[in-house]
RNA sequence: GGGGCUAUAGCCCAGUUGGUUAGAGCGCUUGCUUGACAUGCAAGAGGUCACUGGUUCGAGCCCAGUUAGCCCCACCA
């Protein structure tokens, strides 16, 4: 190393994310690390980042997906894979839009004033600004995705890629315009999907309203939520078994206020058991009655406009506003005499996702992509495994879904979005559906052409984003080079607006599945277990987090202590668990560099001692953990694996062991040491990489031999269990050193007081012993051991037993004979409850003829263990008895 | 109405195909300026694994049912 080692490790007592995090940010960017196109031998690994929307900040939800995401691509481009992380950002027609408009509102202006064109580049505007913050906000995360590839639902590409995808389903038939019944929202102005309303469960009533029969002979009573549709009413209907209404089928009624003749029909849809078996029909406000309109052939009055207010056909009630009139109609009912009674009900009200105002129904002239026969391919594609959940209970969400499909309302009245490419002749009405504005009528050649004003569905484009990103339709090389992608990674509450769209997007265009997994991981919640909304405000902010944690504390809490799929509540002092287990490493690291400095790399192999050897096996161990847990997406348990070894054998134990070889002893043994202490360190880095990328980094470069960055080294792969000997000896150790430990906390001796050893042990342990007899001096803090098969156990001494190995802790004079014989008993208590657990086992015919051989062979083993341990524990207390 | 999830230590959660004495973290108790770290070290206390049955040699884990909570879907006006 020409570096200035003195110079170089000199570390801070604890770690300072802040400067560190940015500064190797900028390094990796600037040097090209994410770059999709280095390692071209690599196998293809790609994921496209679900997009963010521009109008928006990075939340929580975010933060946990692409830290996911991130750790996936890291540890896969270590692996030696061609990692394509393409990030992007989505248009969010009606977000967007109406953020835009409640911001010009401020200026009292309406995007009419403004007009199409300079409304739109007002947005663009606005986008710009979002989308810098945003992406900006990704990057403080650490995510290392490919920058230079970044896409834009609205882009050139992606629009083209619109139109291809619009007019092709138009030409097979799988997209239609048709007036149907369809979810209004009057304050954004525009038509709604089915999945984008919300149903919200609200207390309400029911009007019981009499329609008097047009001759005169009695009337129906009727129950409705909604008096103000009466107005549009163009039939009763009622089941046609249902005894009471029978004989009067056919007649006609009287429909009040409006006084139109509307018939009596029998209609299997009405269940006789509610409200009073009669129902009133609104064709063109209420989508069954909208089905039972066509049905009977009943006239569609729209008496609501897109407004939500009254139109002319609500006669005297025009132009007033649909609740008012509901309150009015009801007052007038009354006074007719016609207002049987009113309930109180509890009833599903239908609200728009975006502002929550109740949906209107309303008949409409809307585009519809057909999905019966698109949901069929990507049905087959989930059930026969070539689309894979993870977890997989969520493919039965999906196809719950997919198989129960209706058909898709893709327009939308906004101006924000991709424009539908159909155009109308004006002169003879052909509608011409192309990708590129057309020139002239091709029927009647006029040029009196007008595109069709409405916007597609932002999802629309969404569908299409693992191929419009990678270049379709044009047949670029990262499309055939990284088409079907390896894995989505997205929030449970999109399978339905994005995965499965995706997936028949994918399967139809692509004739190929556009991602092999999908992983879906659950909803941040709050501290309370409460979805974090804005509405609710109790988000909390990442960036506020990663301010005062650092990026790696908060990605570590993120994956950590949660299973795939689930839930995740956001905890403070989870993230403060894992800004100390950084810090934790920062400080095994700052170790290892202060005993670096006059380490020579590769000078030669050090002859290993057992507790390198059990360090090597527990380290791959974890690395073997962390491998295949990754592979199963389990990175909460990837990550633990790396924690306890790194934590509690790697900092409690083996540290400790190497400081005596380090400051005493001969420069071999100290060489030896160095050499494990990189070595450990060094693979222990690089396994923590994908989840802590930043300070791994820092410590990356202070590590004696490198100068390049982590991200250019490989991922630690396990190798073949080796050392299983030295482990079982280590673990005598250090059981023999937590007895001797819990010896002298009972008995009120301190570890900077050092105390004489006397074991009995013999065969291995005694040989392990002899071997370890350093190791354990140093960790209880004795100042002798001595060893001997058997013996006169001291009389004034703390007892213990461990494997077969009696211990003794002479303390003339600080034996408390009660303490002693309470915490012996206790122990004892213990060693009997397991013996009789072991002979009950051993003594069931059914265990010793069924159980696999290993399993009994492994509690047969104990046997012995236990009984020598009772022995010598009773002998122990009735000699403290006497 | 249908479907899904959750129920394990005081709190927040792990526990991967059934098989050591059910584990972390936080909190709690006790003791520590241990030549990296008090964002630390050591030793502890704390669990009838929601309930009831079943399958099994063996169940926190599998099956059935019950209870409680959360979520999604659904056209009963």
């Amino acid at each position: 190393m020409k570096n200035n080692s003195q110079e170089k490790n000199k570390l801070e007592s604890v770690y300072q994310p802040a400067q560190t995090e940015a500064k190797w940010y900028r390094y990796w960017e600037e040097s090209g690390c994410f770059s999709s196109e280095n390692n071209k031998e690599g196998e293809p690994f790609c994921i496209v980042m679900p997009p963010p929307n521009v109008t928006g900040q990075l939340h929580m939800g975010h933060a946990l997906n692409n830290a996911i995401q991130d750790i996936l691509s890291r540890w896969r481009r270590m692996q030696g894979r061609r990692v394509l992380w393409l990030p992007g950002t989505d248009h969010a027609g009606i977000a967007t839009q109406a953020r835009v408009e409640e911001h010009i509102a401020k200026d009292g202006l309406s995007k009419y004033d403004l007009g199409r064109e300079a409304f739109l580049a007002k947005t663009w505007e606005w986008k710009e600004r979002y989308h810098g913050r945003i992406t900006k906000q990704l990057r403080t995360l650490g995510c290392s995705c490919d920058w230079d590839k970044e896409r834009f639902t609205l882009d050139e590409g992606c629009s083209e890629a619109v139109r291809q995808v619009f007019v092709e389903l138009y030409n097979k038939g799988l997209i239609y315009r048709g007036s149907y019944i369809v979810n209004w929202c009057s304050k954004c102005q525009t038509t709604i999907s089915d999945i984008e309303v919300e149903h919200e469960e609200r207390a309400g009533h029911l009007w019981y309203l009499r329609y008097p029969f047009a001759d005169g002979s009695g009337f129906v009573t009727v129950a409705t939520s909604r008096p103000e549709t009466l107005l549009g009413d163009t039939g009763v209907a009622v089941h046609p078994e249902d005894e009471r209404y029978r004989h009067l089928l056919g007649k006609e009624l009287l429909l009040p206020v409006m006084n139109r003749r509307i018939p009596l029909l029998a209609d299997e849809y009405v269940s006789p058991e509610y409200g009073t078996g009669a129902v009133k029909v609104t064709p063109a406000h209420d989508p069954n009655d909208y089905e039972m309109g066509l049905r009977h052939d009943l006239p569609r009055i729209t008496v609501i406009g897109r407004d939500g207010k009254m139109t002319e056909e609500a006669g005297k009630y025009a132009g007033m506003d649909s609740l008012e009139c509901r309150a009015k109609l009801v007052e007038e009912f009354a006074a007719l005499g016609l207002l049987d009674h009113i309930e109180g009900i509890s009833h599903a009200v239908g609200e728009c996702y975006r502002c929550s105002t109740t949906v209107e129904p309303l008949v409409s002239p809307q585009w519809f992509v057909r999905m019966k026969p698109l949901a069929q391919p990507a049905i087959k594609a989930v059930k026969s495994g070539d689309i894979r959940f993870v977890p997989d209970r969520f493919s039965k969400i999906y196809l719950g879904w997919m198989e129960n499909i209706r058909d898709w309302c893709i327009s939308r009245q906004l101006w924000w979005g991709h424009r539908i490419p159909v155009w109308y002749c004006g002169d003879c009405g052909e509608v011409i559906c192309q990708k590129n504005e057309p020139e002239a009528c091709p029927r009647c050649a006029s040029r009196t052409l007008e595109q069709d004003p409405d916007v597609l569905d932002t999802w629309f484009s969404s569908a299409l984003w693992p191929f419009s990103t990678l270049g379709w339709p044009e047949e670029t090389e990262d499309l055939k080079r990284f088409y079907p992608t390896d894995v989505l990674v997205t929030a449970r509450d999109i399978i339905f607006f994005w995965v499965a769209r995706m997936i028949f997007s994918g399967l139809e265009f692509m004739r190929e599945k556009p991602f092999a997994d999908v992983f879906i991981h659950g909803l941040m919640l709050d501290a309370q277990g409460r979805k974090m909304s804005k509405s609710a405000n109790n988000g909390v902010d990442p960036i506020d987090v990663i301010e005062k944690y650092g990026a790696d504390a908060l990605r570590f809490m993120l994956v950590t202590g949660n299973t795939p799929g689930n839930d995740l509540r956001f905890a403070e002092e989870r993230v403060e668990a894992a800004r100390n287990f950084i810090n934790k490493l920062w400080n095994a690291c700052r170790f290892a560099y202060m005993n670096l400095g006059d380490y020579q790399p590769g000078a030669q192999e050090p002859a290993l001692t057992l507790a390198d050897k059990w360090i090597l096996a527990r380290l791959n161990r974890a690395a073997g953990l962390c491998n295949s847990n990754l592979e199963r997406y389990e990175l909460g348990e990837a990550a633990r694996a790396l924690y306890d070894f790194l934590w509690d054998e790697f900092c409690d134990w083996y540290v400790e062991l190497a400081k005596p070889r380090l400051y005493q002893g001969a420069p071999q043994e100290r060489h030896a040491a160095q050499f494990m202490l990189a070595e450990v360190l060094s693979q222990s880095l690089r396994l923590l990489h994908p989840f802590i990328p930043f300070v791994t980094e820092e410590l990356w470069r202070h590590l004696p031999g490198v100068e390049a960055s982590i991200m250019l080294a490989a991922y630690p792969q396990a190798g073949p269990q080796q050392y299983a000997a030295e482990e079982a000896g280590m673990q005598l150790v250090m059981e023999i050193v937590r007895a001797v430990r819990n010896i002298r906390m009972w008995l009120g001796v301190p570890l900077g007081k050092k105390v004489e050893l006397v074991l009995f042990a013999r065969a291995e342990a005694a040989a392990i012993i002899q071997e370890c007899g350093s190791y354990i001096t140093l960790l209880a803090q004795a100042s002798s051991l001595s060893l001997a098969a058997q013996g006169e156990p001291p009389a004034q001494a703390g007892a213990a037993h461990v494997r077969g190995v009696d211990i003794y802790v002479p303390l003339k004079g600080l034996i408390d004979i009660e303490k002693e014989t309470a915490r012996l008993e206790k122990e004892l208590a213990v060693c009997d409850a397991e013996l009789q657990r072991l002979a009950g086992k051993l003594n069931n015919e059914g265990f010793l003829a069924k159980a696999p051989p290993e399993v009994v062979e492994k509690e047969r083993a104990k046997l012995p263990e236990y009984a020598a341990k009772q022995k010598s524990l009773s002998e122990r207390l009735q000699m403290l008895k006497r």
